[in-house]
DNA sequence: AAGAATTGTTAGCCATGGCTAATAATCTCA
DNA sequence: TGAGATTATTAGCCATGGCTAACAATTCTT
């Protein structure tokens, strides 16, 4: 018996091309590139909502314990515990058994980065005319995904349109 | 030997609130909320990062293999089979063995909402006046994080700033 | 100072989404 | 048509970041 065979696609032509189809627009390394880069983001977005909230909670009600993190992040002690050793090994925290959490001055340096960063979009989310509550619940996923150039841009249009204050 | 104490954090006075500090703007349950929104987002973004290209793929060129998607997302052909499976599970896809990948009817129209996401957060970017790189390697992860609400301002925003074309 | 409540730790589980290496099927073309 | 090139599959590995349950330490209250 012969080898089943695909029905032959028609080999797009020109003019079939999907409007707004990402592959259209680049190479296939140079969307690659772009995945890579989200993947990267990726790896480094939990860590700092962690080091963010410390700095937080340290910076707002004078220790950062377990619990409250894990209160104000929706996950439980045992999971907080866990990503604080991680973050020990990464040098942005130290910890003692049954003591409250400090920040390294590079975990204080990245909180620092990270704060700004979360401002930044949520003000321009405000001056774009989007909500408080859904500004502060888009920034949350959003600040971890936006270049340098990006971020520049945005604080540009926010002093530009800070609407009332 | 008595417990040892953490020197007692001095109790942060209403001043001392460190200026940008999320936890100040909302209850723990809120913030829990947000970052309960986020997971929940990280959870679909491979999935309609997948169905989009196998789409633009389709589309494109007439068949979505495996090899190809896998070159457009950085990724190896065994990540890329793995993912296919999964894909079937959820009802996204069809697929035989050694053949191209096919859309069910709901995976093309995960496809189309993620491909006109995709597209809005593109332009929104364009029209604020980031790169065309910079526009595409950002919205590549942005447009997984965006509320309604959010989409529907963008979408605005570019119409009404379409500088050139 | 004891008991209760709270907080922290540990073990073991799970899904996700990557990887390499080995093997198998399909396809191309000389 | 058959050999070599390409593509697909599978097995087994790994890190991440969640979870529950059992237990341990600390802190609070009386
Ligand atoms: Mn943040
Ligand atoms: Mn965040
Ligand atoms: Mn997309
Ligand atoms: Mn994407």
């Amino acid at each position: 018996m012969t080898a089943m065979t695909d029905p032959k696609p028609a080999p797009a032509t020109k003019d079939s091309t999907a409007k707004g189809a990402v592959s259209a627009h680049m190479s296939a390394a140079t969307q690659a590139d772009h995945f890579r880069q989200v993947r990267r983001a990726r790896e480094t977005e939990t860590i700092e909502d962690y080091v963010e909230l410390i700095a937080d909670l340290i910076d707002e009600t004078g220790e950062a314990r377990a619990v409250e993190v894990g209160r104000r992040l929706g996950v439980s002690s045992a999971t907080v515990n866990k990503m604080v050793a991680r973050l020990q090994q990464l040098d942005l925290v130290t910890a003692q058994p049954y003591r409250s959490i400090f920040l390294t001055d590079e975990g204080r340096a990245v909180a620092e980065k990270s704060r700004k960063r979360h401002h930044t979009i949520v003000e321009f989310l405000l001056a774009l005319g989007i909500s408080e509550k859904t500004a502060w619940a888009d920034a949350e996923g959003l600040e971890h995904h936006c270049s340098e150039e990006t971020l520049e841009a945005f604080e540009r249009f926010s002093k530009t349109n800070n609407v009332g204050k």
